[in-house]
DNA sequence: TCCCAGGACAGCA
DNA sequence: TGCTGTCATGGG
């Protein structure tokens, strides 16, 4: 494909891997709209419109180069499916996710998301995060930033029962509470560390375990080489690869040992196929 | 009414 | 280390 960037706008020429309905509905962000003749997202404090008219998409948005990263444009999808299509249920699933890219989400809002995301689904997260940053983001002019770390941080668990945390709600306030004054420090060592190292880090804080702490590393750091199991995955784990391990731990590892440094793609296209069609 | 959702955690063996 | 019950909450 083809691709055009000016100051605020992107434009897409015979796209190959990019359907935003794709892209948005795998369940890696959660502020998003989809209509019937456009989408937009809103990550941290960005903003953008995406208009699909088949042989071009067109992006308007704040700031192209963001956007650019951000949709992860560099990466060829083509070659990733090529070296992932490892069986026919791979096919399928690559088939039916032609158009997901993993994006390159901010690591903050990763980290408060997916903590709400636990034992959770897509809509309640979304309509969630939607409450949380329209009380507590910046006012950016027709939508709200996702909320600073400084001004969550001052949030009491009162405040998470009512935007519908329920139980992660004190898993929040502790989280918090770390990260305002340790943040750039603790970032900045998650983005030097080794992928192993990294998901330990994350796992030191209150609500994320190994399915979070590696949603946070794919979404929010690009670290590919993990392989987020939730129920969906154990599901297809069972029911398309025959297996017989129990454990998130053994299958986590079964996936990566398969899929290697592309593990986080993969999952993607297992996840997105399975939650849509069930098949 | 029961079951499920991008699970984590404490308690226990 | 690995297993089990519990947790808040809305939708199907």
């Amino acid at each position: 494909m083809d691709i055009l960037k000016e100051k605020q706008k992107i434009v897409i020429n015979n796209p190959d891997s990019f359907k935003i309905k794709d892209i948005l509905e795998c369940g890696q962000v959660f502020r998003y709209n989809i209509f019937s003749d456009y989408a937009d997202v809103v990550t941290k404090d960005h903003y953008a419109q995406i208009v699909d008219y088949g042989k071009k998409i067109i992006i308007n948005c704040d700031d192209s180069e963001y956007f650019y990263d951000y949709f992860d444009l560099d990466t060829d999808y083509q070659a990733i499916k090529q070296q992932i299509k490892v069986n026919p249920y791979m096919s399928s699933a690559i088939e039916f996710g032609q158009g997901i890219r993993i994006l390159k989400a901010d690591l903050f809002e990763m980290i408060i998301s997916f903590i709400i995301s636990a034992n959770n689904n897509i809509g309640r997260i979304k309509k969630t995060l939607d409450f949380i940053s329209k009380h507590l983001g910046k006012d950016m002019g027709g939508y709200n930033a996702f909320p600073e770390i400084d001004v969550l941080a001052q949030a009491d668990e009162k405040f998470f029962l009512s935007a519908g945390c329920g139980y992660r709600s004190p898993y929040l306030v502790h989280t918090l509470n770390i990260l305002k004054n340790s943040h750039l420090l603790f970032f900045e060592q998650l983005k030097n560390s080794g992928t192993v190292q990294a998901f330990e880090k994350l796992m030191t804080l209150k609500g994320v375990g190994e399915k979070v702490a590696d949603c946070v590393l794919l979404f929010g750091l690009h670290r590919t080489d993990v392989f987020p199991v939730d129920t969906w995955i154990f599901k297809v784990y069972k029911d398309n690869f025959n297996g017989e391990l129990t454990s998130r731990k053994n299958i986590r590892e079964f996936f990566i040992n398969l899929f290697g440094n592309l593990s986080g793609y993969a999952q993607q296209y297992l996840f997105y196929f399975k939650r849509s069609s069930k098949a």
